[in-house]
DNA sequence: CAACCTTCTATTGTATACAATTACTGCCCG
DNA sequence: CGGGCAGTAATTGTATACAATAGAAGGTTG
């Protein structure tokens, strides 16, 4: 998409993702329009989007409003991204390269810095973590999964949780990476996919176990 | 979404479905406008949807075209179809009523009798195979499945290989449906994704036996 | 004659005005 | 006082005009 459609998807997205719009909320396209500082029609594409990845409902009548996800929703989105990742997990296994392992490696590298910190840099962690399943997904050389994964992996819920990861779990996260890199180095493919679901079912459980203490 | 644009949507779609569009052909909006009999900004909600089902692709730079899908990519397309319709299968599975059991096989019969007929009557088939598919996705009670799957099921090249079917490929699957049935009638969550898996696997297999035969 | 630049044309992107639909408010009537 | 009905306001949907950008064509010059 274009220029404007593209920073108007951006910031309402962002503006979802930071937290800035309850879930359900109403928004309106136009209020939209104002935040995103272009006119209904950009608007409109980059609603589209959004409704896509279900950060945005249609409600009963064409008003739009921020997703609320039940706990089912979740614990699915956890589900399918398991099972998507783990797929292009094995794909990347059989067409990886030399050069993305080391990249691989070395964005690891960025990651567990980040954790071992005085006080672990969540950010930082996120980006790299970001970046390693960006590569994944990009060895994986498949648009379809390009197009279905992104929406499984930014959840709002997991950002707003991520602050209250202990130690051990991020440590236990750049663990994984580091066993994914080494089933892509043999290029064991139901290794590295097997790895990559228990990768995902675990920062799940993690999640779960912090989101039950943390509220409701 | 709207009339104009859903129209547009179901317009432009069974133009590419039908085949009066080559792949890789290009298509300008105001052609799809045209052929819709509405206004470009219409078919531009229509045409976001149809790219993200990858009936479209945008090429280099923003030129639209009919898309054009590899052996490689029709591959994975039955692979994550079998994998998210055998989840599908297994969520429907423990959600399933009496009155929806009945509602399949009430299907089924209608599709085992198009097959039956002196000539096997392939539309009366795709279209009871088509309701068979939606009921068990409204079972599985997921909007996420809901909106990932259809793109995967309703492809174009499936359409233009079901008229060389043969009969017992067709009656088939309507052994398939019928083992689904009892799965669901025993809430049995595995059974039901084992066969939903084969079921979808083996639906490849006779494709891709057709197609090699056919072209190329 | 080829490569590059320029101009023109085709196509997509954005804004805006208006139409259609839906929700809201307050009134009337029972 | 409550329920429905009318009229009004808010919101989304569509068309159209114009802006920006990419592609094609043709002409000039080394």
């Amino acid at each position: 998409m274009s220029r404007a459609s593209d920073t108007a998807y951006q910031k309402i997205r962002s503006y979802i993702l930071q937290g800035d719009a309850a879930p359900g909320m109403q928004l309106t396209e136009e209020k939209l329009a104002e935040i995103a500082g272009v006119s209904r029609t950009p608007v409109r594409d980059a609603v589209q989007r959004l409704e896509n990845e279900m950060l945005l409902v249609r409600s009963e009548s064409k008003r739009l409003s921020v997703a609320d996800w039940s706990d089912g929703e979740i614990d699915e989105m956890f589900t399918l991204r398991a099972m998507l990742e783990c797929h292009a997990a094995e794909r990347a296994a059989i067409r990886m390269d030399e050069e993305s392992v080391q990249r691989l490696r070395s964005i690891n590298d960025n990651l567990k810095k980040a954790i071992n910190k005085t006080r672990p840099d969540i950010a930082t962690f996120l980006n790299a973590n970001r970046q390693f399943h960006d590569l994944i997904l990009i060895r994986a050389q498949s648009p379809r999964l390009s197009k279905m994964l992104p929406a499984l992996i930014e959840q709002p819920v997991v950002r707003r949780t991520a602050n209250q990861y202990s130690k051990a779990d991020l440590m236990q996260s750049g663990q994984d990476h580091d066993e994914l890199i080494a089933a892509f180095a043999a290029k064991d493919t139901h290794w590295a996919g097997a790895v990559m679901t228990s990768h995902i079912r675990r920062a799940f459980h993690t999640f779960s176990t912090i989101a039950d203490g943390g509220e409701k």
